[in-house]
DNA sequence: GCGACCCATCGACGTTCGTCAATACGATTC
DNA sequence: GAATCGTATTGACGAACGTCGATGGGTCGC
C-alpha cells in the first residue's frame, strides 16, 4: 500500500510562519514535533545522506555505515524521520527504500522565513 | 557586557543545505544543535510571542503569561535560544529585553531548502 | 541603606531520548 | 518447507530534557 503518513501538521506549518503572529498551540507543536525530528546529529545526517544517494533513495543498508550506528538505531531513526512527514518509506522485495518527501522541507523552510 | 554568543553553527548552516551532498559530522551536529532549539513547543511559542511584540521585543514578564510557564523555566528557554544564537538578550535597567536575530532565521531556512 | 522588582542560577524530580543486544517479522531463495 | 537475508520491534540502560520551588544578584525608588 505505502501509504504515506502525511501529518497534517506539515500541510498547517506551511502556511503559519512563526514570525507572522503568536502561533496557538497546536501550531507550535506541530512544528516542535518537525523540529525536533531534525534535532539530532545522526538524522540531520541520515536526511543528507539520502539527498546525496543515487535517485534520492536508499535502504537501511546504505545508511547503517556512514553513521557508525547499529541497524536498530537506523531503523529508529528512520521511523521518527518518515512519522515527521519528512522521509517517505516503500518496501520493495525485501529492501526498504527511504527517501525526502518532496517539498516536505520546502514547506517547513517557508515556516520560519520572515516573510 | 552583552556579548552576544554567535555561534559559528548559524554561519556555516548557511551555506550548507541539507540536500547539497552528505553533511560531515560538525555541519549535522551544528544544525541539529539549532533545529533542537526548535524542538519545544513552547520556545517556537515563545519565538513568535517575541516576533509579534512591538518592536521584535519583549522582556521575560510579557511571555511568562501566555506560555503559561513559571518565570524560571521561561528564562531556561530563552537561554536556550539564545545559546542557539536565535535571540539576542539585551540588558536595559533590571529588564532584560529579548529580540530575533535578524537573519538568524532565514539562514536557517537556507539549509532546509533544496536549491 | 532598605525594600521592591526583574531576572538568572541552583537543586531536585519525573519524563523523554538515544543507543544497543536480542529477538521477531516478512520476503526471497533453494 | 527450511534456510537466509533485510528490516522492525522489544526490553533495558544511562544521558539529556522540561519543569518547578527556592535562592542569589543586579537595578531602581524611597
Amino acid at each position: 500500500m505505502t501509504v504515506l503518513p502525511v501529518l497534517p501538521s506539515a500541510a498547517g506549518a506551511c502556511c503559519s510562519p512563526v514570525t507572522a503572529g503568536v502561533l496557538d498551540d497546536d501550531q507550535a507543536e506541530a512544528l516542535a514535533r518537525t523540529f525536533k525530528a531534525l534535532g539530532d546529529p545522526n538524522r540531520v545526517k541520515l536526511l543528507s545522506i539520502i539527498a546525496a544517494s543515487e535517485g534520492q533513495e536508499a535502504c537501511v543498508c546504505d545508511l547503517t555505515e556512514p553513521v557508525g550506528l547499529s541497524q536498530p538505531t537506523v531503523s529508529h531513526h528512520m521511523k521518527l524521520l518518515v512519522e515527521a512527514g519528512l522521509v517517505a518509506r516503500e518496501q520493495r522485495g525485501r529492501w526498504a527504500y527511504f527517501s525526502i518527501v518532496p517539498g516536505a522541507l520546502d514547506s517547513l523552510a517557508g515556516a520560519l522565513v520572515s516573510r
